[in-house]
DNA sequence: TTAAATTTTTTCTACTTTTACTAAAAAGTT
DNA sequence: AACTTTTTAGTAAAAGTAGAAAAAATTTAA
């Protein structure tokens, strides 16, 4: 039986070390992440999600003007949306459209399902 | 090719439907996610974690003075960590063991890396 | 080409909410 | 009663949000 036998049991101090390595949790992704379910657990953003995507897409304007906003908050909010790469944009001229990103908002919903569900 | 033939292609309605139901997301499913990663997401509350593992389990008394921490202190961290999860408890008489749940942990790992990586 | 108009982003400030710590009380166990 | 832990209440600090205005990007008109 060679060291690197595959079937090999490992040793009591391998066995330590792989205990030892388990809890290596990568923080900079757990805060990517973290801003992420952000951005979805507020209530006006949740709006401005179900709005886009009942137009399919929209610009800026017809949103706050559709929600009733103040243009620089909708801005604000879409800002946070797409940094968290749930809304997509597209400039046309003047105009910036903003869409859902579907793949985006099924991995995330996934990735809820498992850890909670 | 009947209508719950497999193979047969969608509708344009059903396409429809298809798309316009992608959104469907579980805010409440969401708000419980985004509490675990924001309870990952401090930096006591790592170094916190980091001192469990190394000890393997320990009690609220060690963990605070080894941190030289209050006691409420490490009290109020450690219970949002079991309610995320990430911790379990066990009474042991007037003790309580605080030990790291591996599997939420490498769960969370799993996600974090499809959610960003 | 320049100037004006339109759309969006960014910045700044004030306001509100959330979070974290301290201290003390309460709950559970020996 | 003594010890360990949780919970609550109060307060200070930090983060998030909205509103107003300035700045940036693009188009239209002169």
């Amino acid at each position: 039986m060679s060291f690197s036998d595959p079937a090999r049991p490992l040793s009591i101090q391998e066995q330590v070390e792989e205990f030892d390595n388990l809890p290596d949790i990568d923080y900079h992704n757990v805060k990517k992440s973290a801003m992420v379910l952000r951005a979805l657990n507020h209530k006006l953003r949740q709006q401005i999600i179900k709005t886009i995507h009942e137009s399919k897409k929209l610009t800026v304007t017809q949103l706050y003007v559709k929600l009733r906003l103040e243009q620089s908050v909708a801005s604000q909010h879409l800002a946070i949306l797409r940094k968290a790469g749930i809304v997509t944009t597209e400039r046309d001229g003047k105009f910036i459209y903003y869409t859902i990103n579907f793949p985006r908002i099924e991995s995330i919903n996934e990735f809820v399902r498992n850890l909670v569900g």
